[in-house]
DNA sequence: TAGCTTTGCTAACGGTGTTAATAACAATAA
DNA sequence: TTATTGTTATTAACACCGTTAGCAAAGCTA
């Protein structure tokens, strides 16, 4: 019986145009311009097709968020790869968050648009764990050199974590609110002095640990 | 000509009307489901006088918006009142930015969700003034008695906001998101940690300020 | 009272997410 | 080969949305 799994690989087909759609979409005109219709249009089927793929919008949305997290954590795994010093890890670690966050903006809104994720999708999102392990296993082995008592790795991930992205989101909102008063115009300062705020948040983090 | 007084004040009348049916509906139903046509229904209005009073949608939720870092920036001042050590103050400024996210839900969501505010609007709310203001002035205060050499306070308020502002957007996007794995379901926990999160952070903060 | 200005309304345009009813099709059974 | 079944895609609708053009009503001035 190859005939359902040959319906099964044209099903799949259609699930991965669709995508692939959606995102070009999302590129293009920004995920807030995204819609059903569009989709359908791009790859000329009829709306109700997509509901027969994902259960609404939102699930599309998820995907890409799903998506978002592995890639994240494999940025990360990867930036730390071949360092042996955990404080070292650590740090390259932040930067290669900042560097995604920033390198793939669409990714990074979709991923923690406060409205897209309702509360049960986060969840229903495997990538967290690897990013959790990734992280964590550093900040352990960081800990383990200096032996401080009352070392709670969980705190720390969530500090690390909300250090980061307080830092992305706000100078992803909007650059000018991140911007010095007396400098403006400068275009120099403008990259320049988030990635300093970046390196004083990291370096007095890895301070805490030791 | 007591006229047009009246008539602005009548004019003024609405428009308070439309903001305060705005945010009831807000309130209620939250801010993805708010419209203006619930809003004219409301106000027993038809549509187009919203759109003599705001220029569109937007503008209504940037009312909001602004008001929010306003208020934001009186319990940052109020909080601090009466403090003397600066590194004290810093502390409630801390407890005081989380506890309004999470008093004011609805406001901290609309003064950072991503979609919307623009990248202009920024420029135009007026109460982030104050809130640096509030804010730089206990920095400077803190790294004035420690002589710390090569002192940046712009960066260091950058720092300050981007953690805060992490870790609220963190615990609040999702509570699921922010729970140690092993203890799912602990109620306890789930507002517990993120305070000695919170802590945390802000103690190896003022550290890196000494 | 006639004319002018302001104000508010209806109705429409072009969108959106979502779904019920229906037609077209491919695969099976007689 | 024809009839029957089950799947798939479509049309068309529902109930919304933001926004605006055109028009009627009311209020004020002269």
């Amino acid at each position: 019986m190859g005939i359902t799994d040959r319906r099964q690989r044209q099903k799949e087909e259609v699930r991965t145009r669709i995508l692939d759609a959606a995102w070009e979409i999302i590129l293009s005109e920004g995920w807030q311009s995204f819609s059903i219709r569009k989709v359908a249009d791009a790859i000329e089927y009829s709306v109700p097709v997509i509901y027969s793929h994902f259960e609404n919008k939102d699930a599309i949305l998820l995907e890409f968020s799903k998506k978002g997290f592995q890639l994240l954590a494999e940025a990360l795994a990867d930036a730390k790869r071949g360092i042996h010093e955990a404080a070292e890890q650590i740090r390259v670690m932040g930067r290669a968050y900042w560097d995604f966050a920033f390198a793939n903006k669409e990714y990074y809104q979709l991923m923690f648009g406060l409205g897209i994720p309702t509360c049960d999708t986060a969840s229903r999102i495997p990538a967290l764990t690897d990013f959790n392990h990734v992280v964590m296993e550093s900040l352990v082995a960081a800990a383990g050199t200096g032996k401080v008592p009352g070392f709670d790795p969980w705190l720390k991930y969530q500090s690390f974590w909300s250090m980061l992205h307080g830092l992305v989101s706000i100078n992803m909102v909007s650059p000018e609110r991140a911007e010095k008063p007396g400098s403006a115009g400068n275009h120099h300062d403008r990259t320049a002095l988030p990635k300093k705020v970046l390196d004083d948040v990291m370096c007095s983090f890895i301070q805490g640990l030791k």
